[in-house]
DNA sequence: CTGAAAGCGCTTACAG
DNA sequence: CTGAAAGCGCTTACAG
């Protein structure tokens, strides 16, 4: 490989010049810079970025820890996330805590810890005290998406507000039967969301002084397969039924829908459905729900590190709390047949 | 931060001892292992990866291409690519090429070509002449999945096999009025794989001396919603409709499959769809499908490069030309219903 | 605008 | 088993 020595010598100038006019960094003359990009070409020199991270102190690559990446939501930030810092000369090093433990330990003890990242993003992680302690050790900028970090920049959806919004939706078109499916514990162990998703259905609940039927409080896993299994279950129980559902995500949304159908009710008709979410299927499937953007909250989470980096002008005023959410009417839901 | 020296001081040893203690590489005393690493906890100390990849020559990193992460296939080869990666101590650099023209570029001239990668493998793309020399020069082991590169180790399965097989399964059935949902143009260019499927639906047909039936090839863009207006825009014409359908997907089979249902056909009585993928979902929708298994592939892609590396044994034998698949029979097929 | 030189923080023959 | 030292390939004050 061509390093930097043999462009600088067949160009004619020295090293300090072959760095100024390749990087664009400091003047040079348009003879120079000619002449080197010429030798460079012709060499078919590639720039380490290990010896200029070295030199520099600046890596130009961002870190992102998920639990998963083969979920919608995750998919999606992480297309976001990628999409906005490869426009930017940025790469992203992907880490993915899923799997065995010994598997997340290395990732937290080893590859993160190796100070080729600029700064790190974390998406609805619930880091331990030693594992925050780790991140910290780096010393970089920090952010992070959907769960909550103490003492970390945090972009996130207001999830309390968001399930009430959607209950509220429900019991204002005459629903008093309502139903939830949330996340399983596992899921609020590492997230955390789905309870608060709970807690905003509770609260609207509440305050139309309606009752929570403990046998109408579901848990799944966020796919649509088992959302079906625990649907059909529920709508099956010959002691009644609720004429109405809240799912934590727009995929057990669609699997409740596809139970209802089976057992020959009508959405909305008999059966009325709200996600959140705001999955590409829904259309589909008719889907009212509240959509999140997680590609947007991707780049969103870039754009606040490039702040955070001095790379761009900070935001006047002061940041929403939240990150905006929309509310999307479609046909699944409507009021409940007049018995 | 604290660097080597300062852990060798505390430590009261050499760097040269440090780096050994730390690595593993070379022999230290007990006593010295323990007198670093103790120190190295103290100071919070954390490795410079640039440094040691600009000293040792190996980056433990490898880069991964692809034109977008938020699709079914592309986040599940991820998965199982950075699962495997994280597990031997290997970061992973994403790069993502959809997008503006301006973005593919800067990506093949700039990211990947900064000697951070030990080795790259890119999925499902199809490289221009300057780009397969600009990685070339770079001068690292590459491995291509789902794309066919010249002189690239490639892991792929065998799209006019799968697409040959799942049509036979169809005629076996009694079906001879069958359509096909293939990829759009734009994919062709970047993929090349919806050509192959549909080479190997046309082939099985012609073997069996069923002629194609011109308005029942469709394209689409592998998502459910275009495919289910598609489908249902076929099911529709007065001029008759197929009695079975091949999709070079799952998401699309199963827009066909609602589509059907919406119609008031019944899947598989009145109509029979084949997927290829193995989604998930597909066991919700009674989906017959062929299984790809694309996080397998990531894991496979990355056990080559391993191998490529000299990290790992090289198999006996001789590779097999094709990645395995598997047909998996659910309920979405039938024989025609009797006329 | 340009070059010589120090320095970034490691790894690894080499000699002991 | 251990240390002194060269070297990995850049960047960037510094002096001109």
């Amino acid at each position: 490989m061509a390093s930097i020595k043999d462009v600088a010598q067949r160009a004619g100038v020295s090293v300090a010049t072959v760095s100024r006019a390749l990087s664009g960094n400091g003047k040079v003359s348009v003879a120079s810079k000619q002449a080197v990009q010429q030798a460079a070409k012709e060499l078919d020199y590639v720039l380490s970025y290990n010896a200029s991270s070295l030199a520099s102190g600046r890596s130009r690559n961002i870190g992102i820890v998920m639990p998963t990446v083969s979920r919608w939501y995750y998919s999606n930030v992480l297309q976001g996330a990628t999409q906005e810092l490869n426009e930017r000369g940025y790469d992203l090093t992907l880490y993915n805590t899923s799997g065995e433990q010994r598997h997340r330990d290395a990732v937290f003890q080893d590859l993160l810890m190796r100070q080729r990242l600029d700064a790190a993003i974390t998406v609805t992680l619930k880091l331990t005290a030693p594992e925050l302690h780790q991140l910290r050790a780096v010393k970089k900028p920090l952010v992070a998406l959907g769960g909550l970090l103490p003492q970390v920049d945090t972009i996130r959806v207001d999830d309390f507000n968001i399930a009430a919004l959607a209950t509220e939706h429900l019991i204002s078109l005459g629903h008093r039967d309502i139903g939830f499916l949330g996340g399983t514990d596992e899921f609020n162990i590492d997230f955390k969301l789905p309870s608060a998703r709970l807690d905003g259905f509770e609260y609207a609940l509440d305050q139309a002084d309606i009752q929570v039927n403990q046998q109408w409080l579901l848990d799944a896993d966020f796919t649509m397969t088992l959302a079906y299994q625990k649907v059909r279950s529920m709508l099956s129980n010959p002691r009644g039924r609720p004429t109405a559902l809240l799912c934590a995500s727009d995929e057990m949304a669609f699997g409740a829908i596809v139970a209802a159908r089976d057992l020959g009710l009508n959405v909305p008709r008999d059966f009325s459905v709200v996600g959140i979410d705001g999955h590409e299927q829904g259309e589909l499937f008719g889907l009212t729900t509240i959509a999140q953007h997680p590609k947007e909250q991707g780049e969103a989470a870039v754009t606040l590190i490039m702040q955070l980096l001095g790379e761009e002008a900070m935001p006047q005023g002061k940041a929403p709390e939240f990150f905006p959410t929309e509310f999307v009417l479609r046909s699944s839901t409507a009021p409940p047949a007049t018995p």
